[in-house]
DNA sequence: AGTGCATCCTCTAGCGACTAGAGGATCAAG
DNA sequence: CTTGATCCTCTAGTCGCTAGAGGATGCACT
């Protein structure tokens, strides 16, 4: 890290070790909010950490090191299930690799499809709205596309 | 519609007029669930039916007409909000048109946002899963990429 | 010492759009 | 009558946070 360590506060005198963190102070290193971490803790993807005789959590280089990855896992869209699961493969280094890959392979495959059907709304959308642009005030084209249910989008009528 | 009016159970002697629905004949007709129509009534998308004398809700053509026009909204992406907008518009046919178009073109850019987003998602994951496929069993890359906090996919470090 | 502000704590509830029962009533067929 | 399907209201849960409320602690300044 090339962020000078963050204690609680100014240094009290001898009230905490050189490179403990207050849950403020990992937020910032992190840029995971306070709340967010208390969350992650109360679900179990942080340990519960060392306190203060005050109750203040006392986090050291290991929990920054994990609310990262954590944190770099949930950016990449993974749930907070398959997060759970990633981070019990990286605690046991001599497990399968194939579960990780597994588990990203199928991240990807979801990704693809939401890319997909997200292409297909944009695709219609834009025709709908391209049709308005052609000046045709008199006819709503956004509201008769939405009321004529045979353009409906999808075709799973019962 | 091509399909033909069900009633509430078979027709009841004189119980019910022709084409009127109970809220599973209007569901099955529909494609939405009967929960989420009671929640689309509860949140105000649809007006509250006519009931029968033991409280069950009876729906009309015109009920049918505008739960298609919500499906289809949402089907389309439109929160619920929207969705209930351009329903306002839709029962007023002299308002202008400009609102629906603005809704349908805000939510087009969102959606456009969403798909690049995604894009550069799938991007960084498909890089990652390719690196596993080359065989490199020994150190798992998946794992690897998560805990290297100098390739968070986010540079907002505070 | 007091003051004021920032930070911390737990707890509750909310967000959006549903969804899943629980417990009870009604309906219809056999 | 029995049985199963359908309906009703109500409560609470899903997912991943997020926003206070109310109170305590820490720290700098006067």
């Amino acid at each position: 890290m090339s962020e000078p360590a963050q204690t609680i506060g100014a240094p009290p005198s001898g009230a905490l070790p050189t490179g403990a963190l207050s849950i403020g102070a990992l937020a910032r290193q992190t840029g995971v909010k306070v709340p967010t971490i208390r969350f992650y803790e109360s679900i179990g993807l942080l340990p519960r950490p060392e306190r203060t005789a005050s109750e203040r959590r006392v986090y050291d280089r290991r929990a920054v090191q994990r609310l990262a990855f954590v944190r770099h896992a949930r950016d990449l869209g993974f749930s907070v299930e398959a997060v759970r699961s990633l981070l019990d493969l990286a605690d046991h280094p001599d497990q399968s690799c194939a579960d990780a890959d597994r588990l990203a392979a199928e991240h990807l495959e979801e990704i693809e499809r939401k890319i997909a059907q997200l292409q297909a709304l944009r695709d219609e959308l834009a025709r709908v709205t391209a049709e308005c642009a052609r000046g045709r005030v008199a006819d709503c084209r956004v509201i008769e596309v939405l009321s004529d249910h045979s353009l409906c989008l999808t075709r799973d009528h019962h």
